[in-house]
DNA sequence: TAAAAATGTTCATAGTTTGTACAAGTTTTT
DNA sequence: AAAAACTTGTACAAACTATGAACATTTTTA
């Protein structure tokens, strides 16, 4: 069904993955992980299946989890069941979503959380599932029920996901949506990987007003307050650089953003693409650049 | 709930909690807790859990509990009825909440959790941190930021719970607000009693168009639809039986269905009260009433 | 107040985990 | 055939960890 073929020499996966050579061999010695098939001299050739294994491995390890445990962890979640890729998952998700079957959505986001990282899950589960859901909504194929369902169900457990993420020590900020947006799980989804990637994040949920943004931004002492807008005409709506004075940096990011950055700056905001993975990196470049790391 | 394999190296735990690696075995030995996993070359390997008992004690041992007394409560805690009421709780996730201290709100929550039942810790511990904090911001003790950051944690932490009580084989039920309504929470709250009634309970979240409701509730074959209904406006708005025709049975509830329940009956839905906890029960009564249980 | 208990830290010694390096031989590429 | 890359096995060092005991402070108890 995949793509299980070995086709990728060592010093392939050692470029690609930045795990030395060495230290691959010595992972299959000592865990027995990976072990790839051989060419008939006896050389390791790694599947992509392998390099999807050692991704999730690193990532674990990142987390924190001891390498000796994260090649057990994935090797026990082999055992488990077959492990379904994102893709299927998400597909998954739609269907029970689309039948109100909440249990079952449950279950498989229960299930993505132990095969994947939190960020797979996010990113390749959960919101492709969403923009699915969207342009099915868009194209009358799904009723507004549906949707209204699916994303409350997906908010809360986005949400649920973020409160269990304990704060951090990092710059703080504050995250939420322009006023009058109706969506926000942009902006939640942007609070979670900006909590992981280490910041203090204050999510206020959507439409808080500007002027309470700013008195709370200066009482916690945000460093910078990050906004997502979806709808063009929350942009459109403001006056000149009307988000310039909430906070020394101030970012907005979101369909109506990314469509239209020029507005952005015209408001006094920067617009840092739309990708959150990126997000926090770019944030951390542009605080260093300002003087307020 | 999730993971309680031991993956996290004590260095790990030291660097996350702030407690020294000498201390943590000093505690283990002292007071046999915490008992993490061992690799099997011996070296301890704490699990999430383990990590979540850590916060707790180290929370009540910042307020003042002495070290042996916070370990003991906590174990305690596992089994019998702690001495901490809900109000007291409940005050404390309140002081947590207007600090932006979400971290420590969790922790609140999910000592309230383990010590009272789910009912007890919406109705005692989650709505009156609510209606207070409501009522501070209308006397202007509490902002606006703060009183977002507040519902929406929350609204978040009650969707979670929502989430994870699977769905019964009672009767069907969709419960939404009134198109409009800008607060969900009292609908969260009913769909919550509603589902541990045993009802199968589909939430929709805020504002669905009535045509969609009634939609969905014939295709799910729903035998009530339950609205809330918090700004008078949203009722005054809505046209002479603009209900009726939506399902067998539609239920209002909410401040301004109390206040004036006359226009509930105008619309054609019926009026129950205002306790999540009745609500579950006199609907079951309607039911059998129109015969359609 | 003095003794006792509780609590957190430090040390010394031995063992573990983990990534890297080297040697000698084999396979693949140029 | 020569060069480059790879293999296995072994070795090694740095960083961590375990245990048990001693120690200095603070808090509680007598």
């Amino acid at each position: 069904m995949r793509n299980d073929l070995g086709v990728y020499t060592i010093a392939e996966v050692e470029e690609r993955m930045s795990l030395s050579s060495a230290l691959l061999r010595q992972w299959e010695r000592r865990y027995g992980f990976p072990r790839p098939e051989r060419s008939p001299g006896g050389h390791r050739l790694y599947s992509e299946t392998d390099l999807e294994a050692l991704r999730h491995i690193k990532q674990w390890i990142s987390e924190g989890v001891a390498p000796a445990q994260a090649v057990k962890r994935y090797l026990e979640s082999l055992t488990q069941e077959g492990p379904r890729p994102p893709e299927t998952l998400s597909l998954e998700l739609e269907e029970a979503l689309l039948q109100a079957d909440t249990e079952a959505a449950e279950r498989v986001l229960s299930e993505a959380y132990r095969l994947h990282p939190v960020e797979t899950v996010v990113m390749d589960v959960i919101s492709p599932c969403l923009r699915r859901i969207g342009d099915g909504w868009h194209l009358g194929r799904v009723t507004t029920a549906q949707e209204h369902l699916s994303s409350t169900y997906l908010r809360g457990s986005l949400q649920s996901l973020l409160n269990l993420m304990g704060g951090s020590l990092g710059p703080t900020l504050v995250v939420s949506t322009l006023p009058g947006e109706q969506h926000e799980i942009g902006s939640l989804i942007t609070a979670l990987f900006l909590r992981r990637a280490g910041y203090t994040v204050h999510y206020l949920g959507p439409n808080t007003p500007l002027a309470d943004l700013k008195a709370f931004a200066e009482r916690t002492r945000a460093r910078a307050i990050v906004l997502s807008a979806m709808q063009p005409i929350s942009l459109e709506s403001l006056p000149h650089l009307a988000l310039r004075p909430l906070a020394p940096l101030v970012v907005v990011g979101g369909r109506a953003a990314a469509s239209d950055p020029r507005s952005v700056e015209r408001l006094g905001a920067r617009y840092m693409g739309n990708d959150p993975r990126d997000l926090a990196e770019s944030l951390s470049v542009a605080l260093k650049e300002a003087g307020l790391w």
